[in-house]
RNA sequence: GCCCGGAUGGUGGAAUGGUAGACACGAAGGACUUAAAAUCCUUUGGCUUCACGGCUGUGCGGGUUCAAGUCCCGCUUCGGGUACCA
């Protein structure tokens, strides 16, 4: 009998569907493990082999931990909203649901014939309306609360409006957009309209005029996260600054608990780290500059109060409101050129352009501590959105305040005993104060505590905190996203009752904006509710992959998000594998949407995902060809240098170590037809280079070719072979071999002509030590997700029992049991022919006994000045004093010697010998 | 610029401070076969030697140590993230 891989997949993978093998449910008997996969957007390309890298090793873990007595949840859906599909509507004016539902049908198609252990009847789509029900009622949830500061969680927005009706803001401790100041009549008397405007300011889904980034190409605005150097990450658009009334997540009010969070999670340092960073925490103060000859001030925020004594000026951002107030009418006309020439350039030409630019407004601002006068200017390097939106320029000791004071010949204080800025400023925080009133004398670290103690104390600021971290922009002017549930009253945003949801995603004649500009949604027929208009924003691609960990807990609950049994069950992730791609945008959006759950006390855990690895990435490994120019002649690559050629890709599926098939390449294109070739011994060696995995490179392989060939266990178990998990490595589809011949041995241990082997033989000693020796290593393995070492452990005792020629039941068996987490396919059929019932899944993981890895001799390598010479055996069991002796009485050492007598002698037991001469 | 990762044979990679290159791929040679496929056996870091062996070797330069791919310091270089964040 042969190792038939594609008849045995497919009889298990029908068993297991048929015996519902994975369905999970509630199980208070078993300790509960959650394994998550970051959910794919299905894209029309289908997944190539890249894809399932992180769902084998998520597959592999849940397998072992069901070993290991665990109810396994290991669920996969779909983020099935998305700008793929509308853009494919657009042009084709194909409905993206349609596309989407083919889309995931082919998913589906590809992932199971890679044999994961998912629960299929806990999927879920993004797109589907009962799933979106939830993801609309946390909005609403959202929009009726605010954070609180003091008690640093979410509250209704009830008790605010209560608060407001018996005290007006007295003693209210809300995250706001801007302070309010009001008292119990003024809010009373105030209309419905204003009330509803003024608690906008609150709640922590809110609407507000911001500045966002436009993508003029998409037709919509994006997220900070979703723009990179200027550039739309979908499509690489230009992206641009606009003022726009959206809806925004108030998430910067959760800053100082997503960094406090991050210490109690086991994540990678570096992920850590790069949150940490988005976060942007720091520490400061902020501090009030009266401008000269007005009741006006300006507020400042810098880490560095310690250098109040050399800001030689002010610097406003072009977008701020004291831009008017600050500018003269002498400056009217320069400030207003200014203004425009910045309004007009994109976000990515100011990076791209580091020119110092700016504009004297003509007012002067006055150094609260020294009293002197300053000049206040314009310029774009100080952004809006940061602090204050304005910034004291301390030239001598920040580079872009160096680079604007030499631009615009503006004096230069040093503040640093001995630094010196002729040529630069001198950023560090390290020095003696010196030009700096009462700070002389102090470090740098003691001028910034003394200052910030002295400008609280004078009333001339406050110590404060300040983010990065801003709130995510949450409307999309797309059609393909969750409709908002919230209709118009005067302009005023109102929640949709709850019961009325889910508020599906109405039809519309064409995905594009109506002639007056509006949304996609303009276009919809009778898109109101009792005569108000509906929203025509979506929700943006995150809103739906936010909480869907959640939902697989209980994802047919019609009545909640999550029932609170599922919730207490489950708990959260245990364990979530994806990219690092998603390091600032899905893993702090889920962390902040979880937390503001966890404060309305749907759910159990503050954090969603305890343990998180990222996948490497796998890059493609393209092939070339070399066309000697004008013709139609290819040269083979050790040859090409004899000509002047042209390097062309070529299909790597018609490619096998290097070699081209000429007779596919032919047919490969229409050109080729006719190609003629220079062979070396009578191949075409083709070039190679590692590059991104693309279609343009044709170097895309496809998962269901190699399962075809080689069979989904194969194709599993080499995924694991490639390298370490965490680590970025191209696919070779030649290595692949490798890992086919190792299941063909292992069958060979099994079968031999047809006729089954096995016998009931007891094992000896070596076989007993081959067998634990893996199971030892194996399980380390898996602990570790060191999966690339579990394969080569797996090729080594299949090595060792094919020598040992073992073919008994009582070693066969527990390896069996061992390599089902890798290779199920082939472990469930030799499972069954060993004889047993039911699925390998419910088996028992074997456990490692020590007692047979004893050895009673060890080989102690005998190295001089650390170079090994000679291997000598000995006794495992002899003391270090007899090693030694036994040691230097060899003849091979005093040979060594030569006649000279050792300084010193190392025995380390068991390990080595070191004679040092 | 800043913050993270890497760098080991022709290739993917392995190595609690203790024999560098496990395990694979590829290559070369051989067996079986009419032939091919499949399978099996041998060799395979470099230099050197008929051989035993010797020398050398983990991006570069230092250091710690009896012993360094591994720890420390300083570079080079390649990836990834981030960027006027005051």
């Amino acid at each position: 009998m042969e190792y038939n891989f594609g008849e045995i997949e497919k009889k298990w993978q029908n068993y297991w569907k048929q015996n519902e093998t994975y369905k999970t449910d509630i199980d208070k008997n078993k300790p509960k493990y959650y394994v998550l996969d970051m959910f794919p957007y299905p894209s029309g390309a289908g997944l190539h082999v890249g894809h399932p890298l992180g769902y084998i090793a998520s597959d592999i873990f849940s397998r072992y931990k069901r070993l290991k007595g665990f109810n396994v949840l290991h669920p996969m859906g779909y983020d099935a909203y998305g700008l793929p599909a509308e853009q494919y509507a657009i042009q084709t004016g194909q409905h993206p649901a349609v596309t989407t539902k083919i889309n995931i049908a082919r998913y589906r198609e590809q992932l199971e014939k890679i044999g994961f252990c998912y629960d299929w009847d806990r999927e879920i789509r993004t797109c589907e309306p009962d799933y979106y029900h939830w993801t609309q009622w946390a909005f609403i949830q959202m929009f009726n609360h605010y954070f609180d500061i003091k008690l640093q969680k979410a509250l209704p927005v009830s008790s605010l409006v209560k608060a407001f009706e018996t005290t007006g803001t007295e003693g209210i401790q809300a995250y706001c957009t801007e302070e309010f100041s009001f008292t119990a009549e003024e809010w009373n008397s105030k209309t419905e309209k204003d009330q509803q405007e003024t608690l906008l300011n609150y709640r922590i889904a809110y609407l507000a005029d911001l500045k966002v980034n436009w993508c003029p190409a998409l037709g919509t605005v994006l997220a900070n996260d979703e723009v990179s150097e200027g550039l739309s990450v979908r499509g690489g658009h230009p992206v641009e600054q606009r003022v726009m009334r959206q809806w925004s997540l108030r998430v910067s009010a959760y800053a100082q608990r997503l960094l406090d969070g991050l210490d109690k999670i086991d994540w990678t340092e570096s992920l850590k780290e790069t949150q940490k960073n988005w976060i942007g925490r720091s520490e400061g103060a902020e501090m009030k500059f009266k401008v000269k000859g007005q009741g006006e001030v300006l507020e400042v925020f810098t880490t560095r109060a310690d250098t109040i004594y050399g800001v030689t000026f002010m610097v406003l951002a072009p977008e701020s409101e004291l831009v008017k107030v600050c500018t003269t009418t002498e400056q009217a006309a320069n400030v207003e050129t200014y203004l425009a020439a910045t309004k007009k350039r994109t976000e990515r030409e100011r990076i791209a352009d580091r020119r110092v630019t700016g504009v004297f407004s003509g007012s002067y601002a006055i150094n609260p501590v020294s009293g002197t006068e300053i000049p206040v200017y314009i310029s774009d390097y100080v952004l809006a959105g940061y602090g204050t939106g304005a910034i004291m320029a301390v030239p001598a000791h920040d580079s872009r305040d160096y680079a604007f004071a030499k631009y615009f010949n503006l004096p230069i204080i040093p503040l640093i005993e001995g630094c010196d800025v002729s040529e630069e400023s001198f950023d560090a925080k390290e020095g003696i104060m010196i030009n700096s009133g009462f700070l002389n004398g102090m470090t740098v670290k003691e001028a910034i505590t003394a200052a910030k103690k002295y400008v609280a104390e004078q009333g001339i600021g406050r110590v404060k905190v300040n983010f990065r971290l801003r709130d995510a922009i949450f409307s999309r002017q797309r059609y393909w996203g969750e409709p908002f549930p919230v209709y118009y009253k005067e302009g005023m945003p109102y929640m949709l009752d709850e019961i009325k949801l889910p508020l599906e995603l109405p039809e519309v004649d064409k995905f594009l904006p109506t002639e007056k500009g509006e949304p996609p949604l303009g276009r919809a027929k009778g898109w109101e509710v009792d005569g108000f208009p509906l929203e025509l924003n979506t929700m943006p691609g995150f809103a739906g992959s936010s909480a869907y960990y959640l939902r697989y807990m209980d994802p047919k609950n019609d009545k909640a998000l999550v029932s609170p049994e599922a919730n207490q069950y489950w708990r959260n992730v245990d364990l979530y594998i994806g990219g690092t791609e998603h390091a600032t945008g899905h893993l702090i959006y889920s962390r902040f949407w979880n937390k503001f759950l966890f404060d309305l006390g749907v759910v159990c855990e503050e954090e969603p995902f305890k343990k998180l690895i990222n996948q490497g990435m796998i890059q493609g490994r393209s092939n070339f060809v070399y066309r000697i120019k004008d013709t139609n002649t290819f040269v083979s690559l050790n040859l090409k240098d004899k000509y002047e050629t042209t390097q062309l890709h070529v299909d790597v599926n018609i490619v096998s170590n290097d070699i081209l098939d000429i007779e596919k390449f032919k047919n490969w294109l229409p050109d080729y037809a006719s190609a003629e070739f220079i062979l070396e011994d009578g191949k075409y060696h083709c070039g190679w280079a590692v590059e991104k995995m693309s279609k343009s490179m044709y170097n895309v392989v496809n998962p269901d070719d190699i399962v075809e060939k080689y069979g989904a266990d194969t194709l599993r178990l080499y995924e694991m072979f490639l390298g370490p998990l965490e680590q970025s490595k191209p696919w070779d589809t030649n290595g692949i071999d490798g890992v086919h011949r190792f299941l063909k041995k292992l069958w060979g241990l099994f079968f031999k002509d047809g006729n089954l082997l096995l016998t009931d033989e007891q094992p000896n000693a070596d076989e007993l030590k081959t067998l634990h020796k893996t199971i030892k290593k194996i399980t380390f393995d898996i602990e570790n997700f060191s999966y690339n070492t579990s394969v080569s452990a797996f090729m080594i005792c299949v090595n060792e029992l094919f020598t040992l020629k073992c073919s008994k039941k009582a070693i066969l068996e527990p390896l069996t049991i061992l390599l089902a987490p890798f290779a199920p396919h082939i472990a469930e059929e030799l499972y069954h022919v060993l004889g047993n019932e039911g699925t390998v899944c419910d088996a028992q993981f074997p456990i490692c006994n020590e007692a047979y890895l004893v050895e009673s001799s060890v080989k102690y390598p005998i190295s001089f000045n650390g170079k090994v010479r000679f291997m000598l055996e000995l006794p495992a069991d002899m003391s270090k004093e007899e090693v030694e002796r036994t040691a230097l009485a060899n003849e091979q050492t005093i040979k060594q010697l030569d006649g000279n007598s050792p300084k010193k002698i190392i025995v380390v037991p068991g390990k080595i010998v070191n004679i040092v001469l």
